[in-house]
DNA sequence: TTGTAGGCGTTATCAT
DNA sequence: ATGATAACGCCTACAA
């Protein structure tokens, strides 16, 4: 491997003058010199090696990234967020998936903390205090979502999505709306159950235990749970689902049952991914910009590790009216009154 | 930051001896010396330096992975494959986003080889031979897919793929099968358009330019070529589309032009997503063990990078016969004969 | 069984 | 304007 000994040698001058040189250092060098400095290093293909000068000034100009799991559309747009936002401010991005699994994340929480990244994005997932507690020297760290640590944080306001959710389909008249509610372990699911509980008592009516399905983020989740809510004697009119993923197992549920989306059950997802507006019925859904979310995560890491100090931030969500949801069956005098529906809730800063 | 001399000195022994202890060294040490090392190892919450290490020992146990874009889920789950083979190695994975652009290959390559990873796992995206032949001391490299460059590399046969699908829609009795091929810069998109030919060629058929619409991977490609092959006077009763992606966005055109899938209509996706299944109706799509490519990928590099040499793998492609595939208007009488067709292709070593 | 010393490739400091 | 030198934290001959 070429080092800055050989350009120097190469350039008939000292290495600190060839680090001078390439680094753009404000120290004075004579356009002759520079001229020869950068010549040698192309001609001898030198790049510098980032690992001693990461050694000497105590930083690495690398990040550490954990999450659930990459594979998980919602997390991987997350990370192209964080990624592209990192690769513009010459950083690199190191990739965990912790499977929320609390061994895995301690044994790459360590391994991060080897390489001595600068700093540190946690998204979803449970972190226990004491995981961190146990770390004397912690890199500057943002968590994405909400988190049990006191960390600078993006989020969005999960209740309030849910809440506005619901309401949609209050105003369609709907009055026995079923649930697909997350793993409670996910504080973004017990967040968007809360936002739907708390619309329908609002509306004055009562949650029922029934009206809810727990399950999996994912098409089986959503599958088994509206399975289960279609086995309720008074069947649901309408199904709120904690994700796209959920709807759309929904969707297939009811199709399987003979049920008609919207015309015998509306359905409405969240996070609004690529797919709400293609499958069919094009599903309503709650918009997260999750681009945004990782984008912004990267940010605010930047800025905690550049002046000390950083604050959180709610990004706004949108619901996206679409095909999948309408009045109830009995009040169809309602449906395609006028355009679709546009309810944005802004983030309180 | 604690040093190595920090722990050293509280357990009053050398550096050396603590490196000892702590690297699992096969060099002799004695009971109580070797305790008093990790009793103040643990005390001090000593994390041995990576950087200090990898510059020493010049190998940094991180690997980078060019991708186009994480946000695909194609490319996340491969990604997923390659990282869960990572950490059971002890191996960082840093990630880059090409987006298919070679001034950000370019730039991303340049920053991994500054960071000296040990090796590189470059995914899909054209990677001109000239970039690489610029790097002196290229480090080993493994490609996902094919590609111009001479690298040991994990793909599938996406001809012998595309075959299968296209035969599966001859054998169900269709004559006029259009196809919505990839951007013509992708091997892949190449490969499969290739294999669609040479099915028809084989059945007798001649491959018709206005059957075959170009577009991007996605839900917006598959959408657009669809509308254009519906715009040929004598439309086609099938079409096999390059991904699950455009599949669906084929499935959204159709739905809207009141054609059924697949009473008027069949529909074959690539990848096998997981939505597949889901979707209505279910897709039958072509298999490609994502995971797994990402997985041997990383496989591949570790034995190239411990054993300076590695060779390339194929792996078996696999249709799945759902309910978007049936026979053509006026030939429902083969309709539901038997159960699921299951072709299966394998690599050829 | 333990310790000492040199060097991995840079850059910052201090001379010249 | 340029060069010599030390130090970042670790590992490994080699010495004791």
């Amino acid at each position: 491997m070429v080092t800055i000994l050989d350009v120097a040698q190469r350039a008939r001058v000292s290495p600190a003058t060839v680090s001078r040189v390439l680094n753009h250092s404000s120290h004075a060098v004579s356009e002759e010199v520079r001229r020869r400095v950068i010549v040698a290093a192309r001609r001898l293909g030198y790049f510098p090696n980032l690992l001693a000068r990461s050694l000497l000034k105590r930083e690495t100009s690398a990040i550490g990234v954990l999450v659930p799991d990459v594979s998980n559309p919602y997390y991987a747009v997350i990370l192209r967020g964080i990624e592209d936002a990192a690769g513009t401010s010459g950083r690199a991005v190191v990739v965990c998936n912790t499977d929320r699994r609390r061994d895995k994340l301690q044994s790459y929480l360590r391994a991060l903390l080897e390489r001595r990244v600068d700093g540190l994005i946690i998204a979803g997932g449970t972190v226990h205090v004491s995981d961190l507690k146990a770390i004397r020297a912690l890199p500057p760290a943002v968590a994405v979502g909400r988190h049990p640590v006191r960390l600078p944080s993006v989020r969005v306001d999960n209740v309030q999505a849910a809440a506005t959710a619901t309401q949609h389909l209050l105003a369609l008249g709907h009055r026995r709306i079923g649930f697909l509610a997350g793993p409670p372990t996910s504080w973004t699911a017990r967040d968007r159950l809360d936002g739907y509980r708390r619309a329908l008592r609002r509306a004055g009516l009562t949650p029922r235990a029934r009206d809810v399905a727990v399950g999996e983020f994912s098409l089986a989740g959503g599958l088994a749970g509206t399975v289960r809510l279609l086995g309720s004697p008074h069947r649901p009119t309408a199904i709120v689902a904690s994700s796209d993923q959920m709807a759309i197992g929904a969707l297939r549920a009811l199709h399987d049952r003979g049920l008609r989306v919207p015309e015998d059950v509306s359905v409405v997802g969240f996070d609004d991914s690529p797919l709400a507006p293609y499958v069919v019925p094009a599903l309503t859904s709650v918009a997260i910009p999750m681009y945004e979310i990782g984008r912004q995560a990267l940010l605010l890491l930047l800025r905690l590790i550049e002046e000390g100090r950083s604050s959180s931030l709610v990004l706004p969500t949108e619901l996206q009216v679409r095909e999948s949801t309408a009045p109830p069956p009995g009040m169809e005098s309602r449906a395609r009154a006028g355009r679709p529906v546009l309810l944005v809730s802004r983030g309180d800063g």
